[in-house]
DNA sequence: CGAAAGGCTCTTTTT
DNA sequence: GAGCCTTTCG
C-alpha cells in the first residue's frame, strides 16, 4: 500500500513525497517527474499519513492542469479525489468569495469580468474622466491596474508608489473602474485574488476557518505566481505552515502577467526552516536535447545554476534549418512530419509545432489543411470568445445578475431591436442622474411610460417602446430562469430574442449556430443542480475555464501551440518555428535585459518539450504586421553548441550552411510529384480524405501545380493543391 | 436607426 | 492582415 506510492521514484523524488510537515520547496527541472511527485505526495499524505482529503488544497496554474491532476489522483485515491480542493488560485478564490464574500459586501451572485468586459469598462472610465483616448491607451492602463492589483495595491497606494503623469492617470482610472465594477456587482480576475486577501485580512475568523480546514497546501508552477497569490498562500498556510511549493525558476515565463520570480527565489528567506529538494534527473529528453537546453539557459545571467542530467541515450542531432519564408517553413514542417509518420513509429499526435505568437498559426493551419494533414490548434479563437457565445452568455449573466451593466450594454441591441447608440447613451445618462442601475432604470422607464409621463422620458417615444419591449423580454426570461434548467433557459433566450434568425442572416450563420448548440449541450452537465444554483455554477465555469478542454487525446493529429501554452506538455517530435530576431526573441523584449532573459526561458521551455527529435526553423523573410521583412536567425540558435546540430553545425546562419541543412530535410519542392495523379475541372465531384465530398468550383494553374477551389458539403469552400491534396474523383456525379 | 465603407491602429504571451 | 472605430449614406 505505502510502497507502491514510492515505487518507481528516485531518491530525491521519494524524499519530496515522504516529507511530512513544514514548508517545502521543490525545485524541479523540466521532465524531472514533477507532476508525479505532487500527485504521489498528495496520495501519500492521504493514504500513509491519514490526512483527510478534505484537508488538502492543491493549486495549479491552469484548469487543464487541475483536471489532469485529479485524473491521475483518482487512480490512486478513487472517489476520495472528490473531497480534495484542486484548482487554480482564481477558481478557489471565486469559491471562497461565493461563500464568504457577503461578509465584506460582495454580492453572492457577482459576475466575473473577463478581459473583454474589462476593456469595455476601462474605456468607458477613460471616457468619463475626459481623458484623451489617443494618449491614454486602454491597454496600457489595464496593464497598470492589473500590476497594482497583483501587488495588492489600492488606487491610493499605487499613486503613492509612482509619481509620473501616467501613474496619476492609472490611479484615477483605477478608482473609477472599481466603482463601476462595484455597481455592476462584478469582479475582474485580479479582484478575485485581491478581494480574497482583503476578506482574510478584514475577517480573521473566516481566514481561520480555512486555515483550520486546510492542513496542507500545495502550489504548482510556483515560479509563475504573483504577489497576491503568494500572500494568499501564506495566509492559508499561516497556521499549520505546511506549504509545499513546486517550480522551476528557469521556466518562469509570465512576468508580463505580473508573476514575480522573487516568490520562488526568496522562498527560503521567507521560510528559513524550509526543506529544499532538487529534482535534477531528466526522464523526458535525449542527451542531445537536454544538453542543448542546458546550454541555452546557461546564457542567462540572472539565475541559479543547476545540474540537469539524464540516463537517456544521446539520440538524433538537432535539425536547424533556414527556409525562405513562412510558407516554405510550414510546408517543410508538414513534409517532415509526413516522412516521420510514414514509418509508423511516430504518430501525428506525437508531433507538435510551437511558435512565439498566435498570428503564426494561420499559415500553418492553411498549409496543414491544404496537405490534408490532421492537426489541432490549441488556443486559437477560443470558444468562449466567439461573438455569438459571448452574446448568449451576456444574456444569461444579465438574467442571473441584473446589475451587470457590461452584459446589458452588450446585448441591448443584439439582435437589433431599434435601440441605437444615441438612445442608449441618453438612457444611460438618465439612469446615472437618478443613481439607478441600467436594469432599475429600465423598470422605471416602463413605469413612467405606462403612467403616460411622456415629458420626463429621456428618449424618443419610438425608443421608449423599444426599451419597454426589451424590459418585458428580460422580465419574462428571468421568470424562466427561476424554474428552468440552464439548457431550457438557453433555448428560451435564443427563441425569444430571435437569435437564430439573426445569425442566419450572416454568411457563417451555420457554423455559429452550431457553436450555440455546443454551448447548450455543455450546459447539460448542470441539469443535476436545482435551478437556483445551476445558472451560477454554469456561468462560473464559463468565466474561469477559458478553453473548452476538448480532451481529444484519442484523435491522431499534430498539435499547433504557442510556446507559452506548451509549458507542462511533452512530445516526441517538436518543431519550433520562427526562430528569428525580432520575432523570437520578440522585439518588445529588446529594451529590457530581464525580458530578454524571459524570452530565453521561453525558448528553454520549448526545447525541453521534445523527447526524441527537435527541429528549429528560421525564415529568411516573413510577413510581420502586413509587411514583408527579412529576419536574422535568432540569437538563441547561437546558444546551441555546433556539435549537437545536424549538418555542419553552423546554425543555419551563413548561406554556406544552408544547403546541408536542407539536405537534412526532405525538401518539399523536390518531393512534389511531377505528374499529377488526378485532374479535375469545374463541376466534377470529388472526395477528400478529411473534408469528404465536394464539387469543384474552379481549377487553375499555379507554379508547378494546379489549384482547385472545391465546395465541400461538410467543410465549405477550400483551396487545394492537386499535387498534394488527398483527393479522389467520383465517377457518378 | 442601421448597414456599408473607409481609415485607423496595433499586433506577445492568458487565469 | 485583422479587427476596431468612425464616418457616411439610405
Amino acid at each position: 500500500m505505502t510502497l507502491d506510492l514510492l515505487a518507481g521514484l528516485n531518491a530525491a523524488q521519494q524524499k519530496a513525497v515522504e516529507a511530512l510537515e513544514g514548508p517545502i520547496l521543490i525545485l524541479a527541472g523540466p521532465g524531472s517527474g514533477k507532476t508525479r511527485v505532487i500527485t504521489h505526495r498528495i496520495a501519500y499524505l492521504v493514504r500513509v499519513w491519514n490526512v483527510g482529503p478534505r484537508r488538502i488544497m492543491a493549486v495549479t496554474f491552469t484548469n487543464k492542469a487541475a483536471a489532469e491532476m485529479k485524473e491521475r489522483l483518482s487512480r490512486m485515491l478513487g472517489k476520495m479525489v472528490e473531497q480534495l480542493t484542486v484548482g487554480t488560485f482564481h477558481a478557489c478564490c471565486a469559491r471562497f468569495l461565493r461563500i464568504d464574500g457577503p461578509a465584506i459586501g460582495i454580492d453572492r451572485n457577482f459576475v466575473i469580468y473577463d478581459d473583454d468586459d474589462q476593456l469595455r469598462l476601462v474605456k468607458k472610465a477613460i471616457e468619463e474622466l475626459g481623458l484623451d483616448p489617443q494618449k491614454v491607451t486602454p491597454r496600457a492602463v489595464i496593464s497598470g491596474i492589473s500590476a497594482a492589483k497583483s501587488q495588492l495595491l489600492t488606487p491610493e497606494a499605487c499613486a503613492r508608489q509612482g509619481h509620473s503623469y501616467f501613474d496619476e492617470i492609472v490611479k484615477r482610472v483605477y478608482e473609477r473602474y472599481q466603482e463601476m465594477l462595484a455597481n455592476s456587482h462584478a469582479l475582474d480576475f485580479d479582484d478575485l485574488l485581491m478581494t480574497t486577501v482583503r476578506l482574510f485580512q478584514q475577517k480573521p475568523e473566516i481566514l481561520e476557518k480555512y486555515q483550520n480546514r486546510y492542513l496542507h497546501l500545495l502550489v504548482d508552477e510556483f515560479q509563475d505566481t504573483n504577489i497576491a497569490q503568494y500572500v494568499l498562500a501564506k495566509q492559508l498556510s499561516g497556521k499549520h505552515k505546511n506549504i509545499c511549493v513546486v517550480g522551476d525558476p528557469d521556466q518562469s515565463i509570465y512576468s508580463w502577467r505580473h508573476a514575480d520570480i522573487r516568490n520562488i527565489l526568496n522562498f527560503e528567506k521567507d521560510f528559513p526552516q524550509a526543506q529544499v529538494f532538487y529534482l535534477e534527473q531528466n526522464y523526458r529528453s535525449t542527451g542531445t536535447i537536454l544538453e542543448a537546453a542546458t546550454s541555452i539557459i546557461s546564457h542567462n545571467q540572472q539565475r541559479k545554476p543547476k545540474e540537469l542530467w539524464t540516463q537517456n541515450e544521446k539520440g538524433s542531432p538537432i535539425v536547424v534549418a533556414e527556409v525562405a519564408d513562412e510558407w516554405e517553413e510550414a510546408s517543410q514542417v508538414v513534409n517532415e512530419i509526413d516522412k516521420l509518420t510514414r514509418t509508423k513509429e511516430v504518430k501525428l499526435r506525437d508531433c507538435a509545432v510551437m511558435y512565439r505568437t498566435n498570428a503564426q498559426s494561420r499559415v500553418l493551419e492553411e498549409t496543414f489543411m491544404r496537405y490534408g494533414t490532421p492537426y489541432k490548434l490549441v488556443g486559437g479563437t477560443r470558444f468562449y470568445e466567439r461573438k455569438e457565445i459571448k452574446d448568449i452568455i451576456a444574456y444569461l449573466r444579465l438574467l442571473h445578475n441584473p446589475f451587470d451593466s457590461v452584459s446589458l450594454a452588450r446585448i441591448v441591441n443584439v439582435p437589433g431591436r431599434g435601440i441605437g447608440h444615441q438612445s442608449f447613451n441618453q438612457f444611460t445618462a438618465w439612469a446615472g442622474q437618478q443613481g439607478l442601475s441600467h436594469y432599475a432604470a429600465l423598470q422605471r422607464l416602463a413605469e413612467l411610460n405606462q403612467q403616460g409621463a411622456k415629458s420626463s422620458l429621456p428618449v424618443t417615444s419610438r425608443a421608449v417602446a423599444a426599451f419597454q419591449k426589451f424590459f418585458e423580454l428580460l422580465e419574462g426570461l428571468i421568470e424562466v430562469s427561476r424554474k428552468s434548467s440552464v439548457m431550457e433557459l438557453l433555448g428560451e433566450v435564443v427563441a425569444r430574442t430571435g437569435y437564430k434568425g439573426y445569425l442566419f442572416a450572416e454568411d457563417d450563420g451555420e457554423d455559429r449556430w452550431e457553436n450555440i448548440q455546443e454551448l447548450q449541450s455543455s450546459a447539460r452537465d448542470y441539469e443535476v443542480l436545482p435551478p437556483g444554483e445551476a445558472l451560477g455554477a454554469f456561468l462560473e465555469k464559463v468565466a474561469l475555464v477559458q478553453d473548452v478542454d476538448e480532451l481529444d487525446e484519442k484523435s491522431d493529429a499534430v498539435t499547433l501551440i504557442t510556446l507559452h501554452k506548451a509549458k507542462g506538455l511533452e512530445y516526441s517530435v517538436v518543431f519550433i518555428i520562427g526562430l528569428e530576431e525580432k520575432l523570437f526573441p520578440h522585439i518588445r523584449s529588446y529594451e529590457d535585459p530581464a525580458q530578454l532573459e524571459e524570452e530565453r526561458r521561453l525558448c528553454y521551455v520549448g526545447v525541453t518539450r521534445a523527447k526524441k527529435r527537435l527541429y528549429l526553423f528560421h525564415a529568411n523573410q516573413r510577413i510581420l504586421m502586413g509587411m514583408r521583412s527579412s529576419g536574422e536567425p535568432s540569437r538563441f540558435l547561437d546558444d546551441i553548441p555546433a556539435k549537437l546540430i545536424a549538418g555542419d553545425g553552423q546554425g543555419g546562419k551563413p548561406a554556406a550552411g544552408r544547403q546541408e541543412h536542407k539536405a537534412a530535410l526532405s525538401s518539399w519542392k523536390s518531393e512534389a510529384p511531377k505528374t499529377l495523379l488526378i485532374s479535375v475541372k469545374a463541376g466534377d465531384s470529388v472526395i477528400h480524405k478529411v473534408f469528404g465530398e465536394g464539387v469543384v468550383i474552379s481549377c487553375q494553374p499555379v507554379t508547378n501545380d494546379f489549384e482547385a477551389l472545391v465546395n465541400f458539403k461538410g467543410a465549405g469552400l477550400k483551396k487545394l493543391l492537386l499535387s498534394l491534396a488527398p483527393l479522389k474523383k467520383l465517377d457518378n456525379p
